[in-house]
DNA sequence: GTGAAAGCGCTAACAC
DNA sequence: GTGTTAGCGCTTTCAC
């Protein structure tokens, strides 16, 4: 533990210098002394202070992730993407929950940049609230936004099509004989959900489809809020015939509402939700949803990143990913 | 971002050590100064390097967790929790995920130790190899294991009563009539897994019910080998009539044989998984488990850890949070 | 109360 | 090829 370079050139008998050379591989070394070094720091049991050297090298090696929460499948899976492409170029994941709250997202984003990490991975809460985000710019550490757009600001972004997506799943409700049909998202602070409402209302257009402002629901982005809402709906006597459902937690809460009222999917109700979940197949009747990518979401974010912190300049960059429409049965599609 | 105490000192007019005082708001100071400092640092937008303060603290307020995989539920509650505690405290999460490997385990480790960690919470992969996790405490860097024991490591451990948990699902499937009780693990080198086939046993015999050791399906840490092996169970003329399923893994690889064998839930084969989740209520049937408080897990671990931070002495403590048997139907209860 | 100076463990000029 | 030396940005004696 306390081992420090000294010591091992100490016990190799070579200077501090040498003993660094031969242990970070630069410079040039002759082989005994790299053989004597090494020896000695296997036989001590060193290991460098990544700390100490940061300092000196100005990078930490880490980057910083800021999310929702990561109990939240979509964050973890992105997480995991994240991690897997940022470790192999050996950097590690510092994480911080915000609970989509943008002062908590405001104290991640500080506490991660006094690390000094070297650079910033965000899903951030308020899409319009981003001087936090555009000073980390400005000081120079690289940010990518994950999921969501932040308006007014030209950052790296990686994302679905929200848009895309949310009309399609309206279409294939009106396909499936629609004309009523409700939608139940949390907060539009959150840059993706706004355009996923963005995509209802043109799905609806291109469906001719009339849309009923009144039948959206916005709400917190939590599974209570998700039910809220649902039920909110559902509870009307000219209630919708079908819902879409902004996102997992949107969705999981509209089920839950549903059951308690009573309905039967997808004949007295059916339900397209935004983002696949593992369970989806497994509910009765099973869930037609909009997937999407979720782990290379976290994996471009990452390389995005990576380009950025190796010094890439340039125009940011705004990555989509493609979503897909998973036809199971609960917008009432004939299946087999 | 290139600010450093000096340049707050020099704007302030006064030396670096009067200004790290007045910033780090130890020693004493004028009031004079104090302000003027506290001033110059805001114009200027200071804010302080944290990794220079580590370097010399010694300290880097940050502690490492190593999951087998965050985009587990499991693993995300937890490290949720954890997070929560340890960042009330003003620490951070440095995440690792190890794939329930023991190689990249030790990778990880030495990855967050080489980052100097103050501290290290692990979800070991394998409870028989150790010697880094006692090499890591030898050198004076405290961990806590979670959720799973290590065999011959006197080590803080916080976990749930994975073998009374398991005892009581299979006494309530006995309960309900079954004398022929499958179960599908994962690893028995996980150190939960293999006390919940204790525990299984050890219900099986309770209940007097006779254990037939064919019956108990082994495999890796996916739902695809959960899968596997409850289709093993299930494609045999002396099928069982029961499932107990260790881990969520696990209950999802078995719904899915099951609806691919093509059995009716709870008539023809029952089923109680270990650990609740999310979607359990909502498949039908729902799903009856043995839940443990997952979030709580994280938590006592990030306690325990920041209890040895702080210098806490002591002998190892192991903490057993207790589980619960929440009855739904699958294991073919009356429900109303 | 304040400043000068040393030092945390490492890297990197710069000489030799 | 190797050693000496000067920092990285911070905290912390130790004088005054």
């Amino acid at each position: 533990m306390g081992m420090t370079v000294g010591d091992i050139a100490q016990a190799a008998g070579v200077s501090q210098a040498t003993a660094a050379r031969a242990l970070g591989g630069y410079g040039s070394v002759s082989e005994d002394a790299r053989r004597r070094v090494l020896a000695a720091a296997e036989r001590l049991g060193y290991h460098r202070n990544e700390v100490a050297a940061s300092l000196v090298a100005g990078s930490t090696r880490t980057i910083g992730l800021v999310v929702g929460d990561i109990e939240n499948p979509f964050f973890a899976a992105a997480a995991r993407g994240l991690t897997d492409v940022v470790e192999a170029e050996g950097q590690t994941v510092l994480l911080a929950n915000s609970d989509e709250d943008s002062e908590r997202e405001r104290e991640a984003v500080a506490a991660l940049r006094g690390r000094r990490v070297d650079g910033l991975v965000v899903a951030t809460a308020a899409s319009s609230e981003a001087d936090h985000l555009r000073a980390t710019v400005d000081a120079g550490v690289p940010v990518v936004l994950l999921d969501r757009p932040v308006s007014g600001l030209k950052l790296d972004t990686v994302m679905v099509d929200n848009e895309a997506g949310a009309a399609r799943a309206v279409r294939h409700l009106a396909d499936h004989g629609h004309r009523r049909i409700g939608m139940v998202t949390d907060t539009l602070d959150i840059g993706s959900s706004a355009e996923r409402v963005r995509g209802f209302r043109r799905g609806a257009r291109q469906a001719e489809v009339e849309v009923d402002e009144s039948l959206i629901a916005v709400g917190g982005a939590t599974q209570e809020e998700g039910y809220r809402g649902a039920f909110s709906l559902l509870e009307r006597r000219d209630r919708p015939t079908a819902l879409f459902t902004a996102n997992n937690f949107m969705t999981y809460g509209a089920l839950l509402a549903i059951r308690e009222v009573g309905l039967a999917i997808p004949d007295e109700i059916a339900i397209v939700g935004f983002d696949d979940f593992v369970w989806a197949t497994l509910v009765n009747p099973p869930i037609t949803v909009v997937s999407q990518p979720v782990g290379r979401l976290g994996q471009e974010a990452g390389r995005l990143l990576l380009e950025r912190i190796h010094g890439n300049g340039g125009e940011p960059r705004r990555i989509r990913l493609r979503t897909k429409l998973i036809s199971r049965g609960s917008a009432g599609e004939e299946t087999s």
